[in-house]
DNA sequence: AACTAATATTTTACTGGTCAAGTATATGGG
DNA sequence: CCCATATACTTGACCAGTAAAATATTAGTT
């Protein structure tokens, strides 16, 4: 009984990232902070102003409401990032990435990319650019 | 400033996975079950016999020697899973698919084929078995 | 046979996530 | 203006995972 190949490749995904996520997470201990924490401050850095709200951060890293509460709580008492509040709407509070955050990132992103390349070693560029695209059109 | 796609790959690897996951899970509700349990199924109905020791599993799905132990305790109230001891070897315990848990797999199966059709339906299955290759030479 | 080391698993204490309920603020219709 | 509804976030109770210690069994050495 032979399976089909779109299930093979969920399974692979699964098993791939969690493997990966893994590696990462002991890699990246050197600087204090989880591979989640590291897609935190990845999304931060990226956004316009370094600074982005609960919810689109929530959405940026697939977690929950109360999930990316309890995920940034340790992270401001390190003073990795730091909340500020919305003149214009008081509910919404904004994150934003601190000069100490943006080092420890900075630093992390090197540690990142050596994990990046030991994952990818075995692949041509060509090869990584075709997956590239071909996951953009998954979903 | 442009990250190597390298990068890319990892970070979108850990969302599209995390993502998909959350779908699958929602989804397998319908029969009880979570992702995770429907990969140990997966993996036991794929042995030899249907049957692994327990450190072969946890390998297998990535989890670590207590959390397999913590994952297959409910599976076995269900029914789902049996514990059989090894003659030669009374450390090993293996784990075993019970016609019950074979049922539920069956079923779930065909769930989870539609979650991985939906997952690949902007892709060609030439792209599909591209992206299965490279991932083989991954890690 | 007895002691040491190795292996397979479970238990314990803890961390990190979810959902559901609660709080605070804003918005729109009477 | 006030009430209902919606939105953004936090809190509480719970579930799933980890690492480290504990337990049980086997294997190797002397």
């Amino acid at each position: 009984m032979t399976l089909p190949a779109s299930l093979s490749l969920l399974t692979e995904l699964a098993t791939l990232s969690s493997s990966f996520i893994k590696h990462a997470d002991r890699k990246l201990s050197a600087h204090g902070i989880s591979f989640a924490e590291f897609m935190v401050m990845h999304h931060l850095r990226n956004a316009l102003d370094q600074t982005m709200s609960r919810t689109e951060l929530a959405d940026a890293v697939s977690l929950s409401a109360s999930g990316i509460t309890k995920k940034l709580n340790p992270m401001q008492r390190l003073h990795l990032v730091e909340k500020e509040i919305n003149q214009r709407d008081a509910r919404f509070s904004l994150v934003k990435l601190t000069p100490t955050g943006l080092e420890i990132y900075n630093d992390a992103l090197v540690t990142c990319m050596h994990c990046a390349d030991d994952l990818t070693a075995n692949i041509s560029a060509k090869q990584l650019s075709t997956v590239l695209e071909i996951f953009a059109k998954l979903k």
